[in-house]
DNA sequence: TTCACTACCTATTAATTGGTAGGGTCGTTG
DNA sequence: CAACGACCCTACCAATTAATAGGTAGTGAA
């Protein structure tokens, strides 16, 4: 079965969001699947096989939950509120967004791993430019510069803005500063 | 002399900024400066006695940097785009911002480490700060909440845009993107 | 029954980590 | 001159890392 597989993936995701990629040692998803060391590597026999498969699930869960938001029938303003939710949810539970957790450690990843991350990002911008764009034509939303542009502002903003509030600040100045930048953008 | 000191520092500061915290080990510290790697123990007895100072460092000199920026003559807006820039500047490099180069793996931290991170962030909020007030008061910038949060929210993004635009756009998308976020606030 | 395969195990490897012990070599100071 | 401390060295250590080798169950098909 591929039952420990999924398993070991979802430890994994969860080593990477609450402590950072290199506390995503074998060891310590070893020590919560319960299997030894070893026979993880039967599964992903290299790292790099855990993280690319892990970051490529990840990039489709994410992109759903987005997608979700993006296709409701909220105005604009309403749906960076609801996307800035996603964010506020992970820090709740002190975890970080994957990009913000893993981006640190670039340059110890492989270059494949890399355009994952890269195309998350992308994808990412550009379900997010989906509702900027019904924001300009509802005129409910303002900004100078391209749609995407500003979409890709908004989810850079939102990656910062967790780090920042995990460390200092807290859900409470998350939502306070959240509303500064949607408040500037909407109309 | 304190010089082979100030070496140390000054290695172990752009390992961090470079290739991130885990990078900035003894080794490569010692293989940077020239001496073995016991020998930064006589400077250092523990790696936290060198995070700290190195942390305390850069509190200051990105302090006097931020404020320098912000006690001069211009409009508010254009402030905050010099602020930006030296954020700009550190992408340029690829370099990260120690906020971001670090937060991630911030529960590896020394609790101690953990305030001065905490402090500096709060620090950096305040002198900016100063600058959103002036602009409230100039009548340049427009914005909901507080001159403090509006400070964070502008900082936070900072530091992710920063993180963002090294995986993916580079230089050229941290402009465009700042600019979208600057103008939001711009009356 | 035999063969191949999946899943897991024990045991071990080389490399790297932060850190320690102890011994030299200076220049300074009493 | 003798003592001391700053500085750096060689040579270790225990712990942890990713990864490999080889063996052992169980399962399902020919």
């Amino acid at each position: 079965m591929n039952d420990t597989r999924i398993k070991i993936l979802d430890i994994a995701k969860d080593l990477i969001h609450r402590v950072g990629i290199n506390a995503m040692s074998y060891q310590h998803i070893s020590d919560a699947v319960g299997i030894r060391k070893a026979s993880i590597h039967h599964h992903f026999p290299k790292k790099e096989n855990l993280i690319e498969e892990l970051l490529k699930q990840c990039q489709v869960s994410y992109g759903n939950n987005y997608q979700h938001i993006v296709e409701g029938p909220e105005l604009a303003p309403q749906k960076l509120r609801q996307l800035a939710g996603v964010f506020k949810d992970g820090l709740q539970k002190e975890q970080l967004c994957l990009v913000g957790a893993i981006s640190t450690d670039l340059n110890t990843l492989q270059s494949s791993s890399c355009s994952i991350l890269e195309e998350t990002i992308q994808n990412t911008v550009d379900i997010f430019a989906v509702t900027f764009k019904q924001g300009q034509e509802e005129g409910s939303l303002s900004f100078t510069g391209t749609v995407e542009e500003s979409a890709y502002a908004f989810f850079s903003f939102l990656v910062g803005m967790q780090i920042v509030a995990r460390v200092n600040g807290g859900v409470k100045a998350f939502q306070h500063a959240t509303e500064v930048i949607i408040s500037g953008l909407e109309k």
